[in-house]
DNA sequence: CCGTCTTTAGATCAAACACTCTAAAATGAG
DNA sequence: CTCATTTTAGAGTGTTTGATCTAAAGACGG
């Protein structure tokens, strides 16, 4: 059977400028004519692919789950050293103070926005949140159980996951770089092993 | 000379209702019908009164400061042990678990999703944050120089700073509570007096 | 009661919004 | 080529938006 006349645009291409504009001016913000405009999609085949502008909005959080948010849970999971890797992601918290004009994380931004029952629900951002916060886990779990690390392993991950969506909020919102820098610091002193007695 | 007819709303009384509103919706989420309707004020009095929708935006995250954020500031100055002053600031973070339905820091909301240049600045925010930084600054400096700190003041002043903001993240998105409760637990060790040698 | 000033209430406006409709363009199958 | 099928382009839908305008209502000084 016909298959019709073939796309002329790259369904993740437009999935990633769309991130681009949410993270930027947020839901509300970003108008589908808008969406047009800068992707360069006709209007129909937007709504042919992504259906209405709430779905629209699931679909950009999923890609950047898939382009942010997994590369991060996997490095975390697969960096051998467990102490390492939990210190290697406090270290991307400085990231945020690099932020090029209206970037930020939009799972923060979901979450801090979210209104419940809304269009753009913030089920996908609660939920990377929790595979993120498990993963965190494991890792001080695996560190204090090989001596690396002091403390209760479950409240050093729960720490660390609050203080990555403080990190997001201070660099979006340009607050000096020195607050980054220096929670950076006080995040790694929990990652510090046990003194010698 | 004739006064001329008096309001019928207080103007204070007003704000309150917007800070709620857009705490719960964000600026774009508010209509200025919306708020004509929860207020009850017409719609000429609201634009005579408070000017268009940025300037109203303003004046709410401006009662907000007001009404929320000194208060607490005030009271991080105000009590006379500087550690427990610390303490009491880093235990206020639990109450983010308990927000009602829509409820948040309008700050956070501010910061997380301002647009560069946009008609909600997150001016008022940015300055609100450096208040209460400096406020932690000079809470942790006598905390130390009272032997009652272990550790860099300005660090665990800025630390304390970014949590915050994830606790009003983790609180608004809706993790589950230990998160919150963990981070508190953890951030209280910051604030431990120095071992004895 | 009489002006004068201010606040109200409600109609109104142009622009932007999410979304739909219609018809032309572009491909593969037969 | 012809047909079936899909995507495209663009006009057009009704609604909502922020903001303005006009006129009535209300309170004071005289």
């Amino acid at each position: 059977m016909a298959l019709g006349r073939p796309r002329q645009f790259e369904e993740n291409h437009v999935l990633d400028t769309m991130v681009r504009m949410f993270i930027r001016y947020g839901f509300e913000g970003v108008s589908i004519a808008a969406v047009c405009k800068e992707t360069g999609v006709s209007l129909q085949s937007l709504y042919n692919t992504f259906g209405d502008k709430a779905s629209l909005y699931q679909r950009a959080l999923a890609r950047y789950g898939e382009t942010a948010a997994d590369p991060m849970i996997a490095e975390l999971l697969n960096t051998e050293d467990p102490i390492k890797a939990l210190r290697d992601f406090v270290k991307k918290f400085e990231l945020y103070n690099e932020l090029p004009e209206g970037g930020g994380c939009l799972f923060t931004q979901s979450l801090a926005s979210a209104v419940g029952g809304g269009p753009c629900d913030g089920a996908a951002a609660r939920s990377y949140a929790n595979r993120i916060r498990k993963a965190l886990r494991d890792r001080t779990r695996q560190a204090h159980a090989a001596g690396q690390l002091d403390g209760d392993p479950e409240l050093i991950a729960d720490a660390l996951l609050a203080a990555s969506y403080g990190a997001a909020v201070v660099g979006r919102g340009g607050l000096p770089k020195a607050v980054i820098k220096n929670a950076v610091k006080e995040s790694m002193k929990l990652l510090e092993p046990p003194a010698k007695s």
